[in-house]
DNA sequence: TTGATATACAACCATATGGTTGTATGATAT
DNA sequence: ATATCATACAACCATATGGTTGTATATCAA
């Protein structure tokens, strides 16, 4: 899921379906680059389970996750809890030197 | 960064190294991989400001960086934010149409 | 039915990535 | 002074990644 936001396309295609849906053509019209090679990053997202795809006629409606999104928010803050924790750790072993 | 938190090992470094410092050889004792194959790791983490090193004597202390860490959650919540965002828009819309 | 549209997918290519081994260098201990 | 330890770095290799073009298939419009 990191790697698929390591992509500076796929994170503005997530940034671009979060909380409404766009089709894959409608998406690959502001890049540069092939329909093929957006397919392939909507793709990625997908297989990350950072969006889903909902077919609507000819179309395929691209779909941001947020609850994904979610998730990898709680992996980054649970980082910072070790490090709130190893601090805590730290100052309790500096007050008890303190306090003999 | 996104790319740097991408590979396991160096999530496991990286989070080893949170709120603490363990040197170079510390860190790699503890993984089947090669010295090099960490140095590297190390490397990438450190270009992605997520560690600093500090020299001391022959050692080199590996550092978590937590501000880094937490730019990248913002980044994440701001994702989010666009989420609630285009959701409160949409709540608006049809609450227009409720009063109509 | 025919043509255009939206997508899927395979084959291919260049470069990046994650690993290896080997060599070099600075610091420590004897 | 010398051996050892911790690190740095280059060269190399296999596979992954991000892109391309080409072909096939399903849907919509005329």
């Amino acid at each position: 899921m990191f790697r698929a936001l390591a992509d500076p396309t796929r994170r503005d295609i997530f940034e671009r379906v979060i909380g409404r849906g766009l089709s894959v053509s409608t998406l690959a019209h502001d890049y540069e680059m092939s329909f093929a090679a957006v397919q392939k990053h909507v793709s990625v997202l997908e297989r990350a389970a950072l969006v889903t795809k909902e077919r609507h006629g000819r179309e395929q409606i691209v779909h941001g996750n947020v609850s994904t999104l979610r998730r990898a928010t709680e992996l980054l803050k649970a980082f910072e809890e070790i490090w709130i924790g190893r601090a805590t750790r730290i100052a309790e072993i500096l007050g008890e030197k303190g306090s003999e």
